[in-house]
RNA sequence: GGGUGCUUAGCUCAGCUGGUAGAGCGUCGCCUUUACACGGCGAAUGUCACAGGUUCGAGUCCUGUAGCACCCACCA
């Protein structure tokens, strides 16, 4: 519980793992907690209600970043939402194992220590996984607590609990049974570093520099003539040539021709057509391999000859299919040649052996040219390693008959993507899927539910009993089985997840009420990985889509717009914007494990220069507000400090106006009306004066607006709403408007009056600032609540604002529009001239009956809020005095000139006024004296501008008059005050003498 | 090669179904006014990338151009 006291200063520090802590130990979180308001019987929300969020579940041992914070950040706001609606709402949090990301991280663990993970059993090392995994596994969960994250922690899953485990071999049986997995001997992305398979996805292409080797294979001498080619110049005359006798093939990778196994062109390239059929003898190996003709051929590119090594490159894989041709493969698994080669290079790394290659074919005189090249390069996404395409026993799922139901959904509307437009980014990858490679061969991971006996048979089940049985009853006896050594890739788990964490296979009431999911929110960079994925697995197990909406959100950069990298040195902890970190402490992190020690110099530069100071401690709730801000459309998402800090002092005026409401309303609350008194005042009784009306009218549109941005995900739409609200309506013009009603002498009703819409409309707001500030809001809603007669154990349970509550009162806009509007004509006046904080005497001509009665509501008002000594109402026929001028529809009001503003500056500011007015009634002039314009545009639009017209008119006389009057008065002072007159008035004097 | 997005104030970005260009930060004045100097009041600042088109009217819709990002893809 709180401090009774509402203490002077803000410390969120203070407030928020104590008030987090609170939560949790009452159990606040878990679905139907109790004290939540009832979904049944709040009007407009469905019966029996449900929604869940899954979390995308970060990797186990590692920690929150800030994509992860923000992504977090948009969840929770949601699940409190719907929180306080009175469903019933599960937050599923979670973690993933991520198979290579965490091996690597722990065999570089061993290697500190000296040990290679082959020198330990696996048994042994995957004991060590699950060490450092309960070693690190609960930063995580702090985080995620200082984040102010509501996830059900009773609900907490991993990817490798036995649970999910289960429900992975469940999945993986059941696939193989529809026969949607296959094992198969194909080329595989191979990671010669990991040694392991990878999907196509875990590949990461980029262009690099490198060369084009023009090699000569020489022709087996034949029947036909001898040809030799590769001379783009004249392909005619060397088609004829009687020159012996080589082929020039153009090629990036030299030393996989030791592999090659023949060499195509294309069947209509005129060059080459007589030697199709035609053999070739193969460098280094003496090999003779055929010339083949194949449409895949492009006779433009480099020789239009290229050899076709079908085990070490995907094209040339579908060619040897094509055309029947051997595989050969000349590597070992981490990339050195192996026997295939001649002897001389056995062994040798692959670059290496190209170096010796490419010296050997030099010394025979086959090299034509060498070119430089600009060339895509596969990397391992994980390792950074060049990638081999390579022959290997895999496992895959056949994915085109998951795909096609997947299309289906989101194209039926049954999975909708926010924004829209992703999903034509998920329908070209789904159209172009290939089957999807399973297995890796790693240690760290859900084991492959295979075994083998002796004779390769394959015997998939859900244990090695069932293996067993099965075996037995196909040999009639026992036979010795052992299992696949390989685990699944990680996003075949994650691909069950939206339902094996609420109990899949089992038929749990979790899976009944939360499934399908509401929401998934995350990132558009692993759509293909994770979404497709779930879409296609949850309508293969579940026969529905995991969940209704998939959100993408923008990627966090930093305020420059680089991405966040621990090798650029630019990532900010969440952590530490939350509660702020010395500068000391920020250089040891962002230059401790770089794999580029030599960058730490410089990346303590640039830290020094953007943080001389380190960071200052922001608090979860600014942070949180930045996040929403930050969740526009767009792609790329900057994070600026300076937003933070922004927010932390929006933070410091709701804490500053929370004591200021608290201390009005404790002092005296039992004048108070309950909260249910003041909400019942739709009608607006006598006792509510305009302004109270107008911020219950304003709170109102506000509700509609976080309630329609929430909808469609615009956080930061929402945002800007409330700190709208917030700062510009209730702080800046309600509060100071209420402040004579609220002070002891004032008329009791009318401050009892007040006082109820001070305490409904700020108990309201901070429910409806909840969602986004979780903190702050408990903290002050503890202490609000009971003064204003709103019972609840806490606002996370509160029920969620209803607009209709406070309906919009145009009467008390248009009233408080008014009163607005002539406070800042004076205070425009004021705040010109310097003289903000004299009173000075108003006043008011032309003024209508409207305005009289106006006037005779507010006056007092007007005389506070502008700081005026006195009001005055010219009469008809009275001359005003010199005086500043502002304009209030037909209203004027005039501030005497006398003692306290120069005619000069006044004059200025009249030229300015006048000029912008000009220009605003030139084109509202220009617009009706168009005939197309007042025939065809809407009724109501022409008569606004109309009515504008009218506006404008009206003030150029208005100033014209008064520019006429100040203009006499400058010239009378111009004398002695040249000087001191603006250069603008200056003119304007000189202009106006005749 | 295919696809997507972006271009609005000095900076970072909003601008919904076309109808008076906005916010935050920054800048410049004035102000210790009893919730807040993490504050108050006021001010300045825009060829809405460019060129066409549709329309009475375009930041907004259409076409094209340029620049900048990103994604997918097997050209040796």
């Amino acid at each position: 519980m709180p401090p009774a006291e509402m203490p002077k200063t803000y410390s969120p520090g203070e407030i928020e793992p104590r008030v987090y802590a609170h939560w949790e130990a009452a159990g606040y979180f878990a679905p139907g907690a109790p004290g939540t308001p009832d979904a049944q019987s709040a009007p407009g929300a469905k019966g029996e209600a449900h929604y869940c969020i899954v979390i995308p579940p970060p990797n186990v041992t590692g920690t929150l970043h800030m994509g992860h914070a923000f992504q977090d950040t948009i969840m929770d706001a949601l699940t409190r939402t719907h929180r306080m609606r009175g469903e019933r709402t599960l937050w599923q949090p979670g973690t993933d194992h991520a198979g290579i990301a965490t091996q690597m991280v722990v065999e570089r663990q061993l290697e500190a220590e000296g040990i290679r993970r082959t020198q330990l059993s696996r048994e042994a090392f995957v004991e060590r996984v699950w060490a450092w995994k309960e070693q690190s596994g609960g930063t995580i969960g702090r985080q995620m607590r200082r984040l102010g994250a509501s996830v059900d922690w009773s609900r907490e899953r991993f990817t490798m609990d036995a649970d999910l485990s289960r429900a992975v071999i469940e999945a993986f049986v059941r696939l193989h049974e529809r026969g949607l997995i296959y094992r198969g001997k194909r080329l595989v992305n191979w990671d010669p570093k990991l040694l392991t398979a990878l999907s196509d996805l875990e590949v990461l292409s980029s262009e690099e520099q490198g060369s084009l080797w023009h090699l000569r294979y020489p022709l087996v001498p034949g029947d036909a003539g001898a040809v030799s080619t590769g001379s783009p110049e004249s392909p005619v005359a060397a088609a004829t040539s009687a020159t012996p006798g080589y082929l020039v093939v153009a090629t990036t990778r030299p030393e996989t021709l030791l592999g090659d196994t023949a060499v195509a062109v294309n069947p209509h390239d005129e060059r080459y057509r007589a030697l199709i059929g035609r053999r070739v003898r193969l460098p280094l190996t003496g090999r003779e391999i055929p010339i083949i003709a194949d449409d895949y051929v492009d006779p433009a590119f480099g020789s239009g000859c290229v050899k076709i090594t079908p085990a070490h490159d995907f094209n040339d894989y579908a060619i040897g299919r094509r055309h029947d041709l051997p595989l050969i493969n000349v590597f070992t698994p981490d990339a050195r040649l192996n026997d295939a080669a001649p002897e001389a290079l056995r062994g040798l790394p692959r670059f290496t052996a190209r170096e010796r290659i490419i010296e050997q074919l030099t010394a025979q005189g086959l090299i034509e040219r060498i070119e430089p090249h600009m060339l895509m390069i596969p990397r391992g996404d994980r390792s950074g390693e060049v990638i081999e395409p390579y022959l290997t026993d895999q496992w895959y799922v056949s994915i085109a008959a998951l795909a096609g139901p997947a299309i289906a959904a989101v194209e039926s509307g049954r999975v909708r993507f926010v924004p829209e437009n992703w999903s034509k980014t998920y329908f070209q990858w789904m159209h172009n899927i290939q089957d999807w490679c399973i297995s890796r061969q790693l240690w760290w991971g859900h084991r492959i539910p295979a075994w083998y006996d002796d004779a390769g048979n394959i015997y998939v089940a859900r244990s090695a009993e069932q293996a067993s049985a099965q075996a037995h009853a196909r040999h009639g006896r026992d036979v010795p089985l052992r299992q696949d050594p390989d685990v699944l890739d990680t996003w075949f788990s994650s691909g069950l997840w939206p339902f094996s964490t609420l109990g899949w296979p089992d038929a749990t009431p979790e899976l009944a009420s939360f499934y399908p999911t509401d929401v998934l929110v995350t990132g558009f960079d692993i759509i293909f990985f994770w979404v497709a994925r779930m879409i296609m697995m949850g309508l293969a197990f579940m026969d529905e889509v995991p969940f209704r909406a998939v959100y993408v959100h923008g990627l966090i950069r930093d305020a420059e717009g680089q991405k966040m990298s621990k090798s650029k040195g630019n990532v900010i902890d969440p952590i530490d914007v939350i509660d702020g970190i010395e500068l000391p402490a920020l250089l040891a992190k962002r230059t401790a494990g770089l794999m580029q020690p030599h960058l730490a110099a410089s990346i303590e530069r640039a830290t020094r220069r953007q943080f001389p100071n380190g960071i200052a401690a922001h608090g979860t709730d600014a942070l949180r507000f930045t996040f929403a801000q930050l969740a526009t459309q767009s792609r790329d998402l900057r994070f600026d400090l300076a937003r933070v800090d922004a927010n932390r002092k929006f933070c410091n005026k709701l804490w500053n106006v929370a004591r200021f409401a608290l201390g009005t309303l404790a002092s005296v609350a039992q004048e108070v009306p309950s909260a249910a008194a003041a909400t019942a005042t739709a009608t607006a009784p006598p006792m509510f004066s305009a302004a109270d009306r107008w911020i219950r009218s304003r709170l109102g549109a506000t509700i509609e607006a976080v309630d329609q941005a929430v909808a469609e995900y615009r956080f930061d739409l929402a945002a800007s709403a409330l700190y709208e609200f917030t700062w510009n309506e209730l702080c800046d013009w309600y509060v100071e408007i209420v402040k004579p009603a609220l002070r002891p002498e004032a008329q009791a009703e009318a401050r009892a009056a007040a006082r109820a819409t001070l305490g409904s409309v700020f108990e309201t707001l901070l429910r409806l600032l909840h969602p986004l500030m979780p903190f702050i809001t408990e903290e002050i809603w503890q202490r609000l609540a009971p003064l204003v007669g709103v019972t609840g154990r806490t606002i996370m349970l509160a029920p969620w604002p209803r607009a209709a509550d406070f309906p919009r009162d145009a009467e008390a806009d248009a009233e408080i529009g008014w009163v607005r509007a002539v406070v800042e004509g004076v205070r425009q006046i004021k705040g010109e001239m310097d003289i903000a904080m004299r009173r000075v005497p108003l006043l008011l001509g032309h003024a209508g009956h409207a305005e009289l009665e106006r006037l005779r509501r507010h006056g007092p008002l007007l005389s506070y809020l502008a700081a005026l000594s006195e009001i005055r109402v010219l009469a008809p026929d009275e001359a005003a005095p010199p005086a500043a001028v502002a304009l209030v529809g037909e209203l004027t009001l005039l501030v005497p000139m006398a003692g306290l503003i120069e005619p000069a500056s006044e004059l200025a500011r009249l030229e300015k006024l006048v000029q912008k007015n000009r220009q605003e009634l030139a084109r509202a002039r220009a617009k009706l004296g168009n005939q197309e314009f007042v025939h065809n545009a809407p009724a109501d639009v022409v008569t606004q501008e109309r009515e504008r017209l009218v506006d404008f008119e009206r003030r150029e006389v208005g100033l014209e008059r008064q520019i006429q009057q100040v203009r006499v008065l400058a010239q009378q002072s111009e004398p002695g005050e040249r000087r001191g007159g603006a250069a603008g008035a200056t003119r304007a004097s000189a202009e106006g003498a005749p």
